[in-house]
DNA sequence: AGTGTATGCTTGATATACTTAGCGTGCTTC
DNA sequence: GAAGCACGCTAAGTATATCAAGCATACACT
C-alpha cells in the first residue's frame, strides 16, 4: 500500500479518500476528469465516489479511472472490494487430449459452430446416457 | 468489426453458453453449483447468466465460478465484458477463444466427435474466415 | 392412480450502479 | 451590485444485478 496521502490517524483509506487525493494532487476538476474519460466518468459521478456514496463502482469504471490517473487497476479493484486474486489455479488434469484442439486454432466461426454442435451432441446424449 | 449483430443461436459463444456447457459437462446441477458457492450463486440466478439473461455478472461471482469450474478468472471477465488487463485494448487475443474449448474437459468421445465434426465442417465450407 | 423429490426456469421484489438536470458557492469582470 | 462561469455536489430518475419464492416437468417409489 502507498501510504503517499496525508491520510492522518485514522483507519484506512477508502477508495473514495484515494481516488479524491489523487485528483486533487493532479490539480484536476471533476469535469475535466470527466473529459478525459471521454464521458465515461461523469463527473456526477465521481463525485459520489469520492464521497464514498457508491459502495463498488463497476471495473470498467474503476479501469477508466486508474488508466488516467496513471495508478494500478488492480489497486483500485481492490480497493474496491473485488477478488483480484488471479491465482493459478492447479489445472493439471484438465487438458490432455484437449490440447488437440489448440493446435487446431480455430476460427472463431468455427469455434461457435463447434460449440454450437458439442451442445447439440450432449443434448442428444441426455437420452442414451452413461459411459 | 465482426459483425456483432444479434446472433442468437450462431455465432459467438456467450458467458452463458460456456458456463452452462461447463457445469453440464462436469455433470452438477444448479443447485450443487449454489452449494459449491456457498450461496454466493443462487441456483435462479446461475440459471439466468446460462441463458443471457444478465448482461454482466459482477466479477465476485465470475471468481466463484471460477473458483469451482476451476477455469480462467480472468477469462470469464473478459467474456463479461470487462477490461481485464492493461494490455492490448486494439485486438491481440484471438486465442482464449480456442481457450474455450481448451479449458473445459471434454470426454474423450466428446472430442473425437467433435474432431470429425470439424473435419466435416471444414470439407464443406470452403469459406476463409480471417478476422 | 398418488406422493415425493429433483431438475431447470420464471416471476416479482429489492438494492444499487449510473444518468441527467440542476443547485449553491465562490470568483471574476463589468 | 449584477452577469457569467467554473467548481463540487445533490436529487430524482432509470437500468440492471441479485434475492426469494414458486412453477412445471420429469422421474422415482408405494
Amino acid at each position: 500500500m502507498s501510504g503517499s496521502t496525508t491520510q492522518g490517524s485514522s483507519g484506512k483509506v477508502t477508495l473514495g479518500q484515494y481516488l479524491a487525493s489523487i485528483r486533487t494532487d493532479r490539480k484536476l476538476t471533476l469535469r475535466q476528469v470527466e473529459e478525459a474519460t471521454n464521458k465515461e466518468v461523469s463527473n456526477a459521478y465521481l463525485s459520489q465516489i469520492e464521497n464514498d456514496k457508491i459502495q463498488q463502482p463497476s471495473p470498467n469504471v474503476l479501469h477508466a479511472l486508474a488508466d488516467i490517473y496513471g495508478v494500478d487497476y488492480g489497486q483500485l479493484m481492490e480497493m474496491a472490494g473485488y477478488i483480484t486474486n488471479v491465482k493459478a489455479r492447479s489445472q493439471g488434469q484438465r487438458h490432455g487430449r484437449v490440447a488437440t484442439f489448440a493446435n487446431h486454432t480455430l476460427t472463431p466461426a468455427e469455434e461457435s459452430e463447434l460449440m454450437d454442435y458439442l451442445k447439440f451432441m450432449r443434448s442428444r446424449k441426455k437420452t442414451s446416457d452413461k459411459t
